[in-house]
DNA sequence: TGACAAATCGAACGTTCGTTCGCTATCGTA
DNA sequence: TACGATAGCGAACGAACGTTCGATTTGTCA
């Protein structure tokens, strides 16, 4: 028994197309169950298996496990059809991955090399979360002279200053207060 | 008037911690409503704004737009309370950015430096598509001796090399064919 | 200040929801 | 063949759902 591997696969499509489970009544037609209690029980066993659990207004929801997706882990071994098809812990969207609070966050382009050995170059995206909560070693977003500027924020005598990553660009020591837009948490780059 | 912009954004993270939108009722205690009529005309105004639509069974689903984080590019003037919160066109989703072949496309995790001065670090995710067809000067993910392995490739007397991007690591010159797993087209990385 | 439009409230409504319970059908095993 | 476990069915029920509509508050502009 236990077609619910496919039943699964037919949730995970659902959801992929419109970003929302849908009702007991609307699942079973979708997997062809004529009854809601079949439903109900289909559904509990994913929830044992970990695949879907509920909101707070117990609604359900996918969890993590819910989106495997094929990321590989290097190293695998060769003849690899498909790497990795299940394991745990997989990244779901990209954007899931590297963003937390929608609404803080914003995407903002770099322009220069000054963090070249920071590893983040001319033209990635990076990826900002607005907060003043940054510390020290922090790579963050400060306004220096109206602009935007990236650069790793350290402590010297007491006072933040503003460091390039690139040793041809001088440390920034700002008279004043500094203004910090907000700490980069992650960097997206397109070839 | 409008909190909606603040509305949207409460419902952004809501989305992003559940991955489900609440009902009207739990939509409203999380904003602040107190009548589920007000959610109603405010989900109305969502829908039309473009930012939430209806699954088959009418239920609430959030569509690309919700997604979207805005892009500020640098440099931006001062002020800044909210830098281009509305801009139309500069706002994206970072999978609709970096994938374009969802099916070809794989996300591997990068081990060691050997690519640390083409900006790509320990810990990274890169974006392969899958294809045979590289040519010099891309990144490539080859297999050797089993091995996934990041490379640049390039020509040396007419055979393929992989060159690693770090003077430490020795040119890799293969014996016989070279096996090409996929071309990097992006890279993700999350702090 | 007065007037208008937008936003929110509150109550009532018929509908749909998910749960529960007892029943049947199918399968593997002893 | 008999048994227990697993899957699905069907009906009933109370709770929660989203809609509707008129009244009220809030913000804008002249």
């Amino acid at each position: 028994m236990s077609n619910d591997r496919s039943y699964l696969h037919r949730l995970q499509d659902y959801y992929s197309q419109h970003r929302a489970l849908p009702s007991y009544a609307s699942i079973g037609q979708l997997l062809g169950l004529k009854s809601k209690s079949s439903v109900a029980a289909m559904v509990a066993r994913l929830k044992l298996a970990g695949y879907i659990d509920a909101t707070p207004d117990k609604r359900l929801a996918p969890t993590k496990r819910f989106f495997a997706r094929p990321l590989a882990e290097a190293p695998v071994h060769a003849g690899m059809p498909n790497p990795v098809e299940d394991a745990p812990g997989d990244a779901l969207t990209i954007d899931d991955y590297l963003i937390e609070r929608p609404s803080q966050t914003v995407l903002i382009r770099v322009k220069g090399d000054s963090m070249m050995d920071a590893g983040i170059l001319d033209g990635d995206l990076v990826v900002v979360e607005k907060t003043a909560a940054a510390k020290r070693g922090d790579i963050v977003v400060a306004i220096v002279d109206g602009q935007f500027t990236l650069k790793t924020l350290d402590l010297e005598r007491g006072a933040f200053v503003l460091k390039p990553e690139n040793k041809a660009y001088p440390v920034i020591r700002p008279e004043g207060d500094l203004e910090i837009f907000g700490v980069m948490v992650g960097l997206v780059r397109k070839i």
